[in-house]
DNA sequence: TTTTTGATTATTGTCTACAATTTTGTTGGA
DNA sequence: TCCAACAAAATTGTAGACAATAATCAAAAA
C-alpha cells in the first residue's frame, strides 16, 4: 500500500468524523506537515478524497471539506434512492444463495437488538449500514457498487456522525428491511425496488421534518 | 485555467474518441514528453480521468484507459436509467419556464431534421444528448448533474464514438422524447419518471439484441 | 526445451525546489 | 473613515530528481 493511499483513508475518516470540520479551508503546508509526507502524496490524497465528494477544490485556491447542510443532504437521499433502488431491483436476480442467507441471519440479529435494546439508535445505525451494503454487493453491477460503497456511503455516514440523525423508527425500519428481504428471496425485482425507495423516502422525508423544524426555530 | 485543467480536457478527448484505445495501458513518461508538460501534471489530469470512470489504476502498476465491452455497457444503462428517472421525476418539479421553452425548441428542430433526413443516425445522437443533457440540469440536483453530465455522459459518448451504436429508432425516440417533455410541462413527475426510465431502457434492450447477436457471430 | 533464478532495465511513487497566482497588509489619497 | 493601489507574504501549480517497486531479459538448472 502506498502512503498517499493510507493518508487518503486517514483522512477520509478524519473527514467523515468531522475530526476535520466540514466547510473547513485545507492547508497543504500544514496538513503535510501534520502528517509527515509531502505536498506531492498530499495531493495525491486530497484529489482522491475530491473524486469521493468529501472534499471542493478551486484551481489556485485549494481544497476545502464540503460544507454539509440540508439541502445537500436532501440531494443525496434522492440520488440514494435512485441508484439503491436500482440496485435493489438487480438484486432479486442476481444475489446469491450465500448472500441471501447473510442477509437473513443479519436481519436475525437486528430483531433480536431491537427487541432488547430500546432507544441506542446509533448502534442500529450501523446495522442499518450493513443491511444497504448487503444489497448493494447483490446487485452485482460495478458501477453501482462503487458509486454507492466508496463514495455516498461515506457521505452518509458524515451526516451521520455530525448531523447525528437519531431515528426513532428502528422498529419500523426492520419491518422495511424484512420485507425487501422477502421480496428478493423470491425474486421479485420490481416489488423490491419499490420498498427500497419507499424506505429511503421515508427517511428524507423524516429528515426533512425534522431539520426543516430545527432550522425554523433558530432562525 | 491550468495546465493539469488543459491537459485534463485534451486527453478526455482523445480517449473518447479512440484516439487512444480502450484497454491501451498508459505510459507516463510518454505521454508528459508528448505532451511537453512534467509528469507531476500529467498524474493530476491522469487521476481526475480516473475520477471520471475513464481510466483505470493499479497501485505500482499504473494507469490504463477502461477497456470497453457489452457487458460494462449495459451495466451503465442500469445506472443511467435510475439517475436520469430521478432527474426526470425532479425536473417535473424544478424546471423553469426558460428552460421548458428550449426544451420545446429543442424538440421542434429535432422534428424537422428526423423528417428531413433518413439515416445518418449519428447526427441525431448529438440531438439525443442535447435533450438529456438539458432535463438532467432542469433536475437542479448538483449532485445529479456531476454524476450525468461530467462524468457517465463522456462514457456514453465513448461507447458511441466506438461501438458505433446506429440505433434505426431516431422516430420512435423522438416520440418519446415529445412524450416525456408534455409530461414536464404539466408537472407530473411520476410519469415523467416511468417515461423516461422506459426510453432509456428500450435502448438498453435495442442494444442487448444488437450486440449479444454480434458476438454470437463472432464466437 | 522448459522452468527458475537472478540481474538489469524501466516505470511508478515520493520528495524538494522553483514559478505563478492569490491573499494579506500597508500606505496614500479622497 | 473609507476606498484604492501597491508591496509583501503565503499558497498553489509545475518541474525535475531520487527512491521503491514492477517488468524484462539472460543465464543456469531441471
Amino acid at each position: 500500500m502506498t502512503r498517499a493511499e493510507e493518508l487518503f483513508l486517514a483522512l477520509r475518516q478524519q473527514i467523515v468524523e468531522g475530526l476535520i470540520p466540514h466547510g473547513h479551508k485545507i492547508s497543504e503546508p500544514e496538513l503535510a506537515s501534520q502528517f509527515q509526507v509531502s505536498r506531492s502524496t498530499l495531493r495525491d490524497a486530497l484529489a482522491r478524497l475530491k473524486s469521493i465528494g468529501l472534499l471542493n477544490s478551486q484551481p489556485n485556491v485549494g481544497y476545502s471539506v464540503i460544507q454539509l447542510s440540508t439541502k445537500h443532504l436532501i440531494e443525496t437521499f434522492y440520488v440514494r434512492e435512485a441508484l439503491e433502488g436500482m440496485a435493489c431491483r438487480l438484486a432479486a436476480s442476481n444475489i446469491t444463495e450465500e448472500q441471501l442467507s447473510r442477509l437473513q441471519s443479519l436481519l436475525d440479529t437486528h430483531e433480536q437488538s431491537v427487541q432488547i435494546q430500546t432507544g441506542e439508535a446509533y448502534i442500529q445505525e450501523e446495522k442499518d449500514m450493513d443491511f444497504h451494503f448487503l444489497i448493494v454487493q447483490a446487485s452485482h453491477n460495478p458501477m453501482l457498487i462503487d458509486l454507492l460503497c466508496e463514495k455516498l456511503y461515506f457521505l452518509v455516514r458524515m451526516y451521520r456522525y455530525q448531523f447525528g440523525m437519531v431515528s426513532d423508527r428502528a422498529k419500523q425500519a426492520l419491518f422495511e428491511h424484512q420485507h425487501i428481504a422477502h421480496a428478493l428471496s423470491v425474486g421479485d425485482g420490481e416489488l423490491a425496488e419499490i420498498l427500497m425507495r419507499r424506505h429511503i423516502s421515508f427517511s428524507r422525508s423524516n429528515v426533512e421534518r425534522n431539520l426543516l423544524n430545527e432550522e425554523g426555530v433558530e432562525s
